[in-house]
RNA sequence: GCGCGAUUAGCUCAGCUGGAUAGAGCGCUGCCCUCCGGAGGCAGAGGUCGCAGGUUCGAAUCCUGCAUCGCGCGCCA
């Protein structure tokens, strides 16, 4: 519909030049937006204001030209000139029904866009270390990161899904000391426990299992036992956080380990090729990356002079090879208790001789946790967090899917464990779903009276006539430039705000209209409209990974 | 000290990348059930967009300075 109009401004403008009215032969960009104010049309555009200094005319002279030269086309039904020299335009009801058979004919592929013109597109996100199960922070980035996948799979990307899992270095080791030591306790040795060790009690869990299936573990070598400690947390770990993710709608195309990145040696190549590029140098015995080339506030150290690679090294080489691999586009989804690292690692891009926005880093900022509005900190058996999984097993996926996508991700959350459960219209992800379930319900009980559903294409619309139906209609038309706009700024609270407004305007519209009403046409005209909104809500629920049920 | 991010209604937050009279939810006040699901709806009150300058036709939005808060500043991971 914009572009169309576009297109008609377009036209009028060269129809200017062409007779004079205007001199300038600059075409500037066409903006056009939606006013907040319906009063003042559909669509408007403040095109005679910007070109006013250059025509060194006024903007409502400019105006009035430009609309003298609009050739007649059907859907628009007014088109004036407005406050300081805004050109607003109104369509004719008609075109925004059509919105309606474009809905009904598409389904779950109304939305659907091709502005990413397939290009690939990486998402890392949670890549919690396998050290433990994931808490509700990481719980934020799993949502997060899977939605923006979808909304970029939706917007025509071609998108990967990875998880990064930091299996090498001194966590892991740690995890292993851990369990060793709980092992040993559990066989009757009296332990001092590492001050860095992990507290949690899945720690002494998993040390009971793994006597169980490896007896002989505790007569081996002490460093031979934790060699295997490690392994066997790691695998075990990794298997939970699967399956918490799992339980959450959330799983990967990849799972990247960094121990490969040592065993494949590409850290040591990936290094060398940024010494080949003059990119890094040697002081103190260390090795240094030139990131301050590249806008970082200092160097960085790659190699100490142990001789042994910083965590840094590896993060580097990773990097390297998403882009060795062919992402165009990079998008790693960190806590924003990182966002110290963010300018050296788009150094390291910008370094590659890339685009250093090639790589987008989200940031996501804490969860507080709150229960009756009284913050809610206690995790049971996982040392002093709350863990992902009993808040999913507390409130369901949905709702906390929902919950963790409701605010700009770099912003706090604040998330309500008894609001999320309540069933009422001050939870928000339940007053969405039921306008799901509630569209689902009429068309039930049409069905029940004998009503037919309407059929795509084939229903009369002409009684469509009250304002909260076009209203409805025009909301609907813009969801696709919603789930782009979500996808251009990897913002996937958009389409909760986009939802929460749909939700609304369909209940308002509901307590007012009957949709099952005596005259059949009209009834027809209504149950389309409705089917239209239970459609978007349902691909639009599906974006956020939150279920659309037909029956709450 | 340096850097990053915040600061919008009583509370929690949006604000479509510079547009017209700054919005939503919660909370508060007052209403609406002969109704397809009241698990809902309607109306009202509530604002110096942290402060001060600047840029221009036009600023919550961009620039500078200041204030307050949070976070980050290892040859840790």
């Amino acid at each position: 519909m914009k572009d169309r109009l576009r297109q008609q401004i377009g036209d009028a403008l060269q129809a200017c030049f062409d007779n004079n009215t205007l001199h300038s032969g600059v075409v500037p960009e066409v903006q056009i937006e939606v006013p907040g104010n319906p009063e003042h049309g559909d669509f408007a555009s403040n095109l005679a204001m910007t070109m006013a200094r250059i025509e060194k005319k006024s903007p409502r002279q400019i105006a009035d030209a430009l609309i003298a030269a609009l050739t007649d086309c059907d859907f628009l039904s007014k088109v004036e000139v407005a406050g300081p020299g805004f050109i607003n335009f109104t369509l004719t009801p008609t075109c925004w029904y059509k919105v309606l058979d474009d809905i009904a004919a598409r389904g779950k592929a109304y939305g659907l866009s091709r502005v990413g013109q397939g290009r690939r597109v990486q998402v890392e996100f949670v890549s919690a270390n396998p050290t433990g199960p994931l808490h509700i922070g990481h719980g934020r980035g799993a949502a997060v990161g899977d939605a923006v996948a979808a909304i970029l799979q939706a917007a025509g990307f071609d998108v990967q899904r990875e998880y990064y899992v930091n299996d090498a270095g001194n966590q892991v080791a740690t995890l292993g000391r851990s369990i060793w030591m709980r092992l040993r306790e559990q066989n009757g040795e009296t332990i001092v426990f590492p001050e860095d060790g992990y507290q949690g009690g899945y720690i002494r869990d998993l040390a009971i299992k793994l006597r169980e299936v490896d007896p002989a573990i505790a007569q081996l070598e002490e460093s031979e036992a934790v060699k295997r400690c490690t392994d066997f947390g790691v695998s075990e770990v990794l298997k939970w956080i699967a399956a918490d993710l799992k339980d959450f709608g959330i799983t990967f195309d990849n799972w990247f380990s960094e121990q490969s990145l040592y065993d494949r040696n590409m850290v040591e190549i990936e290094l060398a090729k940024l010494a080949a590029k003059g990119l890094s140098y040697e002081r103190d015995g260390a090795l240094w990356l030139r990131t301050t080339d590249y806008g970082d506030d200092k160097d960085r150290v790659l190699i100490k002079s142990d001789g042994s690679p910083t965590y840094f090294a590896s993060d580097v080489a990773y990097h390297m090879e998403k882009f060795d691999r062919g992402f165009e586009r990079v998008i790693d989804v960190w806590g924003a208790d990182h966002h110290g690292y963010v300018p050296r690692m788009k150094a390291v891009v910008a370094g590659l001789g890339h685009p250093s926005d090639d790589l987008e880093v989200l940031l996501i900022q804490m969860v507080n946790l709150l229960r009756d509005g009284q913050p809610y900190t206690m995790g049971k058996r996982s040392g002093n967090f709350v863990t992902l999984r009993e808040v999913v097993d507390e409130v369901g996926s949905d709702a906390c899917r929902f919950y963790f996508l409701m605010r700009r991700s770099d912003s706090q959350l604040d998330f309500d464990l008894e609001l999320a459960k309540r069933q009422s219209s001050d939870n928000p992800v339940y007053y969405v779903q039921y306008a799901h379930a509630r569209v689902c319900s009429i068309k039930r009980n049409a069905q029940e009276q004998g009503v037919a559903l309407p059929k795509q294409g084939a229903v009369d619309l002409s009684s469509l006539i009250l304002p909260e139906e076009l209203l409805l209609a025009k909301h609907l038309a813009r969801y696709p430039e919603t789930v782009v706009g979500a996808a251009q700024s990897c913002e996937p609270h958009r389409i909760v705000y986009y939802l929460q407004e749909l939700a609304a305007q369909f209940h308002s519209y509901y307590n007012r209209q009957r949709i099952l009403v005596e005259d059949p046409a009209t009834t027809q005209a209504r149950l389309y409209l409705i089917d239209g909104v239970s459609t978007v809500l349902a691909n639009a629920l599906n974006l956020l990974g939150v279920d659309a049920p037909e029956r709450m």
